[in-house]
DNA sequence: TAGTGGTCTAGACCACCCG
DNA sequence: GGGTGGTCTAGACCACTAG
């Protein structure tokens, strides 16, 4: 049996991209083009080092990353497989206007608070800051097509970043974060649904009663410290949450 | 300054655990038990590996498990650290049994329906069978505190597994799954809410237009093959979802 | 038995961070 | 400038799978 080897891999030793990484991109690419097809074999990591003029070691880390975004298999005594279709995204920390713009919504945003408040005893568990001590508090509307989408309340310990409401308005709170240097690490998010009360219903021209989708999500950045809680209502009947996910082998 | 070393790591070369698998272990637990406070330096790859009698990668590729798992943060020109606590589990294919049960609720499952059916335009979709040919379906309502918890309503692609009621009443599906040498690899799910129609809420012992959460999930084995498509409704009341995600690096 | 991935070694040079 | 992690090499032996 011979293999289809259109195969076209190349690595830059002047670029300052790491080969590993290089490889893993092409790799990835390949099999999102259709070059390499669901359920083919790579061809062994001896070869393809050889054919690539790279260690064997790199070779394998370049596939181990692969591996790890569930878009390869490895079987041992077998090879690696293309995994059969059906990998998208392994969820990330999920923006709201982030998806939004993704599915070609253009999203928009009114702010409707801005302000500091004391720290409820929720608040203040979830950012670890004293209770009834300030924190910065924001609330907005999010709209796609011309409709509210969610109500999105955050709270964040004072200091971290500023927040014009300008700025908030223009794009998503994590973007802002980023961009002021967080790194964000982890997440721990709690997803429900209850019924809309009358104000909530009012501002979401939703009737009084109607299910809404609740998520409270406690962000923190690689040092630990909690940077966001937010607690966020969505109208159920114009927003669902979507992610793959990969199971822990 | 000092570091604080009561650290007791040592590995085993006559076992066959591999050696950075050992290590690895270790060191979870040592951030479990809280020999490694949160924060403190693990100090330098060189030195591990030498007092260990191992080589650098391999000590790599034992800290790497851990800031995969997001346990651990490498900053490059300063050392590796321990995260500030807050790490639980990534997020795993929950099954709804296993849930229940590491919260001691010892849950129950009635089956209400065991049988095989034709496959909708949906259903085929998803498991990637003919529209009309016969699937397996089974629809079990869950049980926590002797109360209706949810309703689960599953489809399976025939001959897949064996499905006795009894055993479906006695474990989760997954677990049967795994225990028929199945190898769940990724899944596809979408989290929504809705109102109670009359009959769900009678089942469930809500009332009608009672806020439900829904949840779709397809899950797949390491082929690719689709091995199941759930349609669940749980008692927002009742229910939620939680779990923890690590941002992509 | 032949071929595959899984593990491991003992070095090397570089980029980055800090004092 | 000294120390850290990030990358890379050129080998080696083993465990597993298949035909």
């Amino acid at each position: 049996m011979d293999f289809p080897k259109p195969l076209q891999l190349s690595v830059d030793r002047t670029s300052p991209v790491p080969l590993y990484f290089q490889l893993s991109q092409q790799l990835e690419a390949a099999i999102e083009k259709g070059t390499l097809t669901p359920g083919s074999l790579l061809g062994n990591e001896i070869d393809l080092a050889n054919r690539l003029g790279l260690s064997r070691p790199t070779v394998r880390q370049a596939i181990q990353a692969l591996v790890d975004k569930g878009l390869l298999v490895r079987r041992r005594g077998v090879g690696t497989q293309v995994v059969h279709s059906q990998v998208k995204r392994p969820l990330e920390l999920s923006s709201l206007y982030d998806d939004l713009e993704a599915a070609g919504q253009k999203p928009a945003t009114t702010v409707l608070r801005n302000t500091f408040e004391p720290a409820t005893a929720e608040v203040a568990a979830a950012l670890g800051v004293p209770e009834g001590s300030d924190v910065h508090l924001v609330e907005r509307l999010r709209y796609a097509h011309g409709e509210p989408m969610a109500r999105l309340r955050n709270h964040l310990p004072t200091g971290l970043l500023p927040l014009d409401t300008e700025y908030l308005e223009g794009t998503g709170l994590y973007r802002l974060m980023r961009g002021a240097g967080i790194t964000l690490h982890s997440a721990r998010q709690t997803v429900g649904a209850r019924a809309a009360t009358a104000q909530e219903a009012d501002l979401l021209t939703e009737t009084e009663g109607a299910p809404l989708l609740t998520m409270e999500r406690t962000t923190f950045d690689d040092t630990g410290r909690a940077v966001e809680f937010g607690s966020h209502i969505y109208r159920a009947s114009r927003y669902s949450f979507e992610f793959q996910l990969l199971v822990r082998p």
